[in-house]
DNA sequence: AACGCAAACTAACGATTGTTAGTTAAAATT
DNA sequence: AATTTTAACTAACAATCGTTAGTTTGCGTT
């Protein structure tokens, strides 16, 4: 069954919420009074806290996944994977600065779900490694270890929710283009 | 007056508990558990919870001040001073993963420092940005968005403390030496 | 032996937490 | 018009929160 729109509101509201104290220090009783309603009037739209978290981070996480496997099946570069790779992440962290605090932050207090959403998260790394480890096969990509460019880029790309709200003047397409130049070719002239 | 070892103590298993869970998910029981005492002992100690708190981020913050201030005064290249840079933060890093976790994701949580929190961290990130547009006027640095390499070098550099414990083994002068190498010149071949 | 002190303890406090039960009013469906 | 459904409400719950007060214990100094 799909979320009514009012659960999606207070899904939203949460998130803006998370992203400000973090999942623990933000109440029901928060959420309830920007939601205009009293705390108990939440549970009429969701089960309980832990499902509002759980589905801000478990559906973050699976568009990530899709967007890498649609990255990974095209026949291209490496470094054009790695492009394309750039841009999904400022994609989904723009439309969902909120929720992309909680994916980074707050996916420990997971319960149920928790198992699950440590498996994607190795299997995107993994991914992305081998991506990596491709394009050095292949005399794209510089003889480093790969894990450390992995986690460079990855780290850089993780924090784009922080970043990006400071700068909604600046063009996705510019900030995709600059961002690939200087992950990929570094900023040393 | 100096903190006492006992103190320390608390502290130390504070932020263990704080990289694990976040500050507010963190309760005075679950640190005098691990002290091996009873949570009303702690407050022989210290005076409260925020007080563990302000201890663990301010000295922190004092430190990259004081590590960045001895980098801007010694009259070297712009690329060299971002070496020392990357250096300072694995340095910090490495000897104190689980406070850097505070650092990045529990300042909002500060109460009567959180202006002075934020004051440094303005402060470290001018200093940062000043380093890198002096580059560019050099022509030592690529002429892009100088805020752009700012937020992407600074975000690797901030998760070090997620993924330096992971590697241990590394010799922290070769960490430096591949960091430097991807993130001044990129991974591109 | 007596004292002072540091650091632990027990007990409890008021506030706040997530959540449930039962009720009400309005809207949608029959 | 009658009925069901939706979504709000009030009231309250047991649990847990940070913290305080007062007490006990053991060690080092007199």
């Amino acid at each position: 069954m799909n979320p009514s729109p009012r659960k999606l509101e207070i899904i939203s509201v949460a998130s803006t919420l998370f992203k400000e104290k973090g999942y623990s220090a933000v109440t029901m009783r928060d959420i309830a009074k920007v939601m205009g309603i009293k705390a108990a009037s939440l549970y009429n739209h969701i089960k309980n806290k832990e499902e509002i978290l759980t589905f801000i981070i478990i559906s973050l996480a699976e568009e990530f996944i899709d967007g890498l496997e649609k990255i990974k099946s095209g026949n291209n570069d490496c470094i054009y994977k790695l492009k394309q790779i750039i841009i999904l992440h400022i994609d989904i962290s723009s439309r969902n600065t909120n929720g992309m605090a909680s994916l980074n932050n707050d996916w420990m207090h997971l319960k149920d779900q928790l198992n699950h959403y440590l498996a994607l998260r190795m299997e995107y790394e993994n991914s992305f490694r081998n991506i990596i480890s491709e394009g050095i096969l292949k005399n794209e990509i510089k003889n480093i270890n790969p894990d450390i460019m992995v986690f460079s880029i990855l780290s850089t790309l993780r924090s784009l929710y922080l970043w990006v709200p400071k700068k909604d003047d600046m063009e996705p397409t510019l900030l995709a283009a600059n961002l690939s130049e200087v992950l990929l070719k570094g900023i040393n002239k």
